[in-house]
DNA sequence: TCTGTCTAGATAGGACCC
DNA sequence: TCTGGGGTCCTATCTAGA
């Protein structure tokens, strides 16, 4: 018994939710992103918009050019995180086995539920426009990379003009002949790197790649070249993860709008970067052990520079030394930059040892960790081996 | 004490995704 | 001419310790 598996995109999606606020943009070349004078991007843009060639990722100034009465929004990153929500407890409401895979897209394992996978689309979709206002388009088949790609199909094969609104189903058995004559880009996995790799070789639709010799791809591209095929053949048994796994990462960063040379403002942005990577830990109730220093060059050369904390932290005045610390180890002093960023991984969840301590306890040994975290950032991570963990109470 | 081998973890960078 | 931000995963390389 094959699985039924629905992938659902909401349509332009931050757009849809700008036209809620204000109806009088429907119809009209509005995109949501970053202003085109700050080397903005388009986040998302009106299908209007795409008409003129418009399309996510482009930067706004060259957007501007395409389509000179284009209107440009900022985002409303909490409007959009309450519409999500909505939407995925539509989805829940439906099936336990829903996963978000970002703000505006999902999987959903229907298998159990008894109508046929176009049926239990449509109701979704029209569920979704009437009790939110919101166009969806869905994908379905017996996997999720064959239902991903049929929802990227089906959406790319509607009308221009106006929100997509598609329903794109794959029976079973139909996989591989409904990927065989699409281009390799369509693929998971597959970027222009990947892409320009493989019209080397002469394959340029998954139909071709699927075709091609493993052993031959394997050589060429490792791992990833036994997954190229396997996929290319709509081959996919990853299940439906209800429950997302808990962040590996944060980090913040900030693309200057001229770069900047001046050390003295690098620092400055390097700690505020830092301080709002730590609220985000403490908000989380996380602590980390490893700080990733990122920096953009004029010429778009990125480097990263890491050290792993001998304590685990969620301290923004540790974070920030660290970062700094890595910086001025890179940095050779007027090198203009275009980019910094801070992250953290390694993460831990945070204070989880007090929680049998009482107040007084936990606070004299919080202070405690940060003076040795300040002594860590200031000597390096070695100046302190007994860390928090042989703390007696 | 010195040297070689293996392994695990840290690090840096690349590719990809939305 | 231009190329954001916030993530994940993979690979190659280096290094320290057994």
């Amino acid at each position: 018994m094959s699985r039924k598996i629905l992938h659902l995109d909401l349509d332009a999606f931050f757009c849809a939710v700008e036209e809620q606020r204000d109806p009088s943009l429907h119809g009209k070349p509005f995109a949501v992103g970053g202003k085109p004078e700050g080397r903005g991007v388009v986040a998302s843009c009106s299908y209007p918009a795409r008409a003129y060639g418009i399309h996510s990722a482009m930067p706004m100034a060259q957007a501007l050019r395409l389509c000179p009465d284009l209107i440009i929004l900022p985002p409303r990153r909490e409007a959009y995180v309450r519409a999500s929500r909505e939407v995925m407890a539509r989805l829940q409401a439906l099936t336990p086995w829903v996963e978000p895979i970002s703000i505006d897209e999902a999987f959903l394992d229907v298998s159990d539920l008894p109508d046929p996978l176009e049926t239990i689309a449509r109701k979704l979709q029209a569920q979704i426009r009437e009790e939110l206002g919101l166009p969806c388009s869905l994908g379905g088949a017996t996997n999720k990379l064959v239902a991903k790609i049929a929802n990227d199909e089906g959406k790319r094969q509607t009308r221009q003009g106006d929100y997509p609104n598609a329903i794109t189903i794959v029976p079973p058995g139909e996989e591989a002949s409904f990927l065989a004559p699409l281009p390799v880009r369509a693929l998971w996995g597959v970027g222009p790197k990947t892409e320009t790799k493989l019209h080397g070789l002469g394959i340029f639709t998954i139909g071709e790649l699927a075709a091609y010799p493993q052993r031959e791809l394997a050589r060429l591209f490792g791992q990833h070249g036994y997954d190229l095929v396997r996929r290319a053949q709509g081959i996919d048994n990853r299940p439906v993860v209800a429950e997302r796994g808990r962040a590996k990462s944060i980090s913040k960063e900030t693309t200057f709008t001229r770069d900047v040379a001046d050390g003295r403002i690098l620092h400055q942005t390097l700690t505020h970067l830092a301080a709002s990577v730590a609220r985000a830990l403490r908000r989380k109730k996380l602590l980390a052990r490893t700080v990733k220093l990122k920096l953009r060059l004029s010429n778009f050369t990125t480097l990263t520079r890491q050290t792993t904390l001998t304590t685990p932290t969620d301290n923004q005045d540790v974070i920030a030394k660290t970062a700094i610390a890595l910086f001025d180890r890179l940095w050779q002093p007027s090198q203009p930059v275009r980019l910094v960023g801070v992250g953290v991984s390694n993460l831990q969840e945070g204070w989880l040892q007090l929680s049998l301590w009482d107040d007084a306890q936990a606070d004299r040994a919080r202070r405690l960790q940060e003076a040795v975290d300040a002594l860590q950032a200031r000597f390096g991570p070695d100046a302190i081996h007994r860390g928090f963990g042989d703390i007696e109470k």
